[in-house]
DNA sequence: CTGAAAGCGCTTACAG
DNA sequence: CTGAAAGCGCTTACAG
């Protein structure tokens, strides 16, 4: 397990890192000269592009991105910033890593960061990120209010929107159909006889749990089913408030038959209930948002699935899209869901 | 759900970002003034401090790091590097918001990046972060040789390993215990009445896979238990091989009657296998890494947990004493694993 | 094809 | 307490 080269002492050495001019200084040819080897300029004779290659590599040069950004006329960093709610949610991480996978083939490194659902938070990353002069920036916001970014947009700086819409601003955004998602899961809970169909959701001011309660809602209309707000609890923050509703429900004199639950922990939250109660082979279940292991529980959960990685390979071009130049109005692109019967929504009223 | 500020057209007109010099003119005072203000230099007016912040926020200026950094004496980037196998790995994920949280705190961002487990983009990639001149580098290596990063350690960008060691170079390093936690498994396994215990490993080539075989192994050997190699498969990359290995090894006329997996994937292959055959509640399992919904399955899985988090918090903390300046010997982590008991690896030979 | 001068947006080192 | 000059590591714009 130990290296022999561990324990020992850490060279107290440290040799600066060599600079153009260090490798010019070396090669015997001027500053120019060095630049152009580096950035490949054709024009330079074979000889002197030996020569240059040959030093630059004695000192292990490497060239300063951020110095030669400063002086490029396009000023580019060739960084860009991710701003998630929270890097280790799959779905979030899921997005990160479909956006860094475009980044990369366009030779752009990505800076992360999470909000941790906190809007005040928003603010104070965008502006580190800013002052860090990233090319372009992908975010699904926490706070209500986008007006702020207006002036990133006009200096330069393409935003686009991911899973929740900009407020007050016109920017490219990419998110799953909320609405019709969860208008199918409720229909499906209908199809199977149920007419007490209970709501887990999220905060209410994100608007993504907005809409998936509008089609929880609108779907009971259409379907002529009766809204009892005893079946519906919203703002549910933490897993154990969920289970707590839930548990609440199973002990009303007229208890839901069925359950929707706004958002992947709400989910599972919802299978624990179930368990502790004992009715996961009783009560029906449907999902917003696919999770891992999901169709190895028993039942297993029924959900209405997004694609994460689509979106963040449509965000990520349309990123790219604009850095190249493009200038259109802003784009609102939908990624449709997908129901996957796994069992738990399948159970039926009895 | 639409804002009608989306489909109008975008705003064609791009204004350029307000400069240290723009803030200047507009509150008419030299450069040098403005620096000291942004930089929260106590030595300035009190009325010059107003005019300037004024004139600031009147421009929306914003600071520009880079060219910050390229004049300071200690060239300072305010970024890290963050290089770990997959962030969408719960594991990797939550290393990385370990040192997020840390990182954020002490003022820095972070530039995460993922190998994919291909040894050949670490070196490509590491170049790319020194060219990002970042001040700090957190690595979940994916290649078996460091040596070439010497260079950029002598050039003072401290380095720290996690979840494996470095090979060739003398680096801070922070571990999960494998061995110990290996051994523990299966003792745990034995001590159930165990005597045929299957292995399941990843990529040989991985220190931390070689260690978890080795805890095995010595574990075997501790309590006389017989070595059968048609029980022991090793470089499983995929779930698909891994349930195939667990199919073909139940299939023999000597099955094990335990099995001990060496990761994540590994022991949901595990499971999956188990229940195709039948045997979840038959055949006794305990894997290394925990993982969410574990708790949930029937039977729930035992697992020798990591703790990706407290991981994270000591690199981190490793990290940035190094940019404090402390020099001491190259550190060695280990962080001790601990064994969760839900079920599948209480399972008694029957 | 090659190079000397100027300058990107800032901070340093120095005068006043 | 304030500012003019120089320079970080590069590229631009220009000469030769």
């Amino acid at each position: 397990m130990s290296t022999e080269l561990n324990g020992m002492p850490s060279p107290l050495t440290t040799s600066p890192r060599a600079t153009m001019k260090d490798v010019a200084a070396l090669a015997g040819v001027s500053l120019k000269t060095v630049s152009r080897v580096i950035n490949e300029e054709s024009t330079v004779n074979a000889e002197m592009v030996e020569r240059v290659l040959a030093a630059a590599s004695e000192l292990r040069y490497q060239p300063n991105f951020g110095a030669s950004a400063l002086r490029r006329s396009d000023r580019r960093s060739s960084q860009i910033a991710v701003l998630l709610e929270d890097l280790s949610n799959p779905f979030s991480a899921a997005i990160y890593r479909s956006i860094e996978e475009v980044a990369m083939r366009e030779g752009f490194t990505v800076l992360g960061a999470s909000f941790d659902e906190d809007p005040s938070r928003e603010p104070a990353l965008v502006g580190t990120m800013i002052r860090h002069r990233v090319d372009g920036i992908v975010i699904a916001p926490a706070s209500q209010e986008h007006a702020y970014l207006e002036v990133e947009q006009q200096a330069g700086t393409p935003i686009v929107f991911v899973d929740r819409p900009p407020v007050n601003l016109r920017a490219d955004c990419v998110m799953s159909d909320s609405y019709a998602g969860s208008m199918e899961a409720v229909k499906h809970l209908a199809a199977q006889g149920h007419r007490r169909i209970a709501y887990l959701g999220d905060l209410s001011t994100i608007v993504t749990a907005q809409e998936r309660f509008r089609g929880y809602r609108d779907a009971l209309k259409e379907l002529s089913l009766e809204q009892d707000p005893a079946l519906m609890s919203k703002n549910l923050r933490t897993v154990e408030a969920a289970e707590a509703a839930v548990a609440a429900m199973l002990a009303l004199d007229a208890p839901p038959t069925a359950i929707f639950t706004g958002q992947n922990l709400l989910t599972i939250a919802a299978v624990r209930a179930l368990r502790t109660a004992g009715r996961e082979y009783d009560v029906a279940l449907v999902g917003f948002d696919d999770f891992l292991l999901a169709d190895l529980l028993r039942p297993g959960v029924t959900v209405v699935a997004q694609d994460p990685w689509r979106i963040g390979q449509i965000a990520a071009s349309l990123l790219f899209r604009r850095l190249r130049g493009e200038q259109g109005p802003a784009e609102r692109m939908i990624v449709s869901t997908e129901l996957r019967e796994r069992g738990s929504g399948e159970i039926a009223l009895s």
